[in-house]
DNA sequence: TCAGATGTCTAGCGGTGCTAGGATTCCGTT
DNA sequence: AACGGAATCCTAGCACCGCTAGACATCTGA
């Protein structure tokens, strides 16, 4: 019975090479660029084995946002994790949080802004996707008593204004000179 | 001469009409569904007669963009015209803002989150363009002023707060029962 | 040794944005 | 009134997309 136990580990290790590939190419030419048959060039093997191991290219995107959504969430922890102040805290999350978007903007793409499938409020959702939430939403609350509002609102409303100064800065649609007065306003603020 | 002027008038009448066709059907059935040969067979011509009218199909709904950011503008600056208090001000643009992208969301799409090749920050973007960016920014100085804070950060991560929103909630990553005290930190915040 | 399960590939479907080239219609001139 | 040329429009097709059916090879276990 060891014969299925590796066939089974070959095929995990495609799947993360499958991965891995569609994750590169959209880093390096963009997530047009992901075709399945580009994919599939580049994992040398044809086509119709991604579907193998995925129902579709949705489901690709899937997989490469949750894995982007694991390293943000230990990310996210790590830029909070030796601040005591709340508020200092926040902020320095906040940092991380853009600092990531910026290093990695196809895979803040796939988590965030990609008409993706994935369940992102209900309980059934992927153990990343919660914990990249709950680093977020944990400096967040603190913050909020510290400063006297009502945690799920101030929380939302501080992590869609992360999210805003990313996506329309990567648009071109926010004016860089701006950058450092809008951190220092976000920092002011929340 | 009189026949030059009329063919020129009809070129102008469809290609408002391949505009409103384009908005319609965004707006009825998504963006996804916007596609060169459903468009054309909606105004009743073949396929390259768009391209005769408009480089391609991202200029296209670049001219539909650029006809919600009029309306945006306007709707904005209604919002504002009748309040006082510069706070109050800008928490009524901000409903507003709030308002269209619910009622319009393909709409705001073209706007603000299709890769468009509209130039943004720069002089030579549409006037409308400036119109709905001004109707934010006026009335977000105001505000700045008076809770004394750097009037370019203040107005761009305001911005980005509700754009985040907008987007964050449309696909379904922000809690719905959480509208209000979101808007309630906003109105707080800013 | 051999039937059957497993894995992979070739070829193709219906769709996309976009365009070349021919047909048709209309215009200004003789 | 008739004609040559310009303007207009459409048919047909390109290369690409996500995805899948069915043939082919390979490997497994009796």
């Amino acid at each position: 019975m060891a014969i299925k136990e590796r066939r089974a580990r070959e095929r995990a290790e495609r799947e993360r090479l499958i991965v891995r590939a569609a994750r590169e190419l959209a880093e390096t030419e963009g997530w047009d660029a992901v075709t399945t048959r580009r994919l599939a060039e580049r994992i040398e093997y044809s086509q119709p084995v991604l579907y193998s191991h995925f129902s579709g290219k949705d489901a690709i995107v899937a997989a490469v946002a949750v894995e982007g959504c694991a390293e943000l969430a230990t990310l996210l922890r790590a830029a909070a994790a030796d601040v005591a102040d709340p508020r200092e805290a926040f902020a320095a999350v906040a940092r991380a949080y853009l600092a990531f978007a910026a290093a990695n903007p196809a895979l803040y793409d796939a988590i965030f802004t990609l008409p993706s499938t994935l369940p992102f409020g209900t309980p059934e959702a992927p153990a990343p996707l919660h914990a990249a939430f709950a680093a977020i939403a944990e400096p967040a609350t603190r913050s909020a008593r510290v400063t006297g509002h009502d945690p799920g609102g101030y929380t939302e409303l501080a992590w869609s204004a992360l999210h805003g100064m990313v996506t329309l800065a990567r648009t071109g649609r926010l004016r860089p000179d701006l950058d450092r007065p809008r951190i220092d306003a976000f920092n002011a603020v929340f």
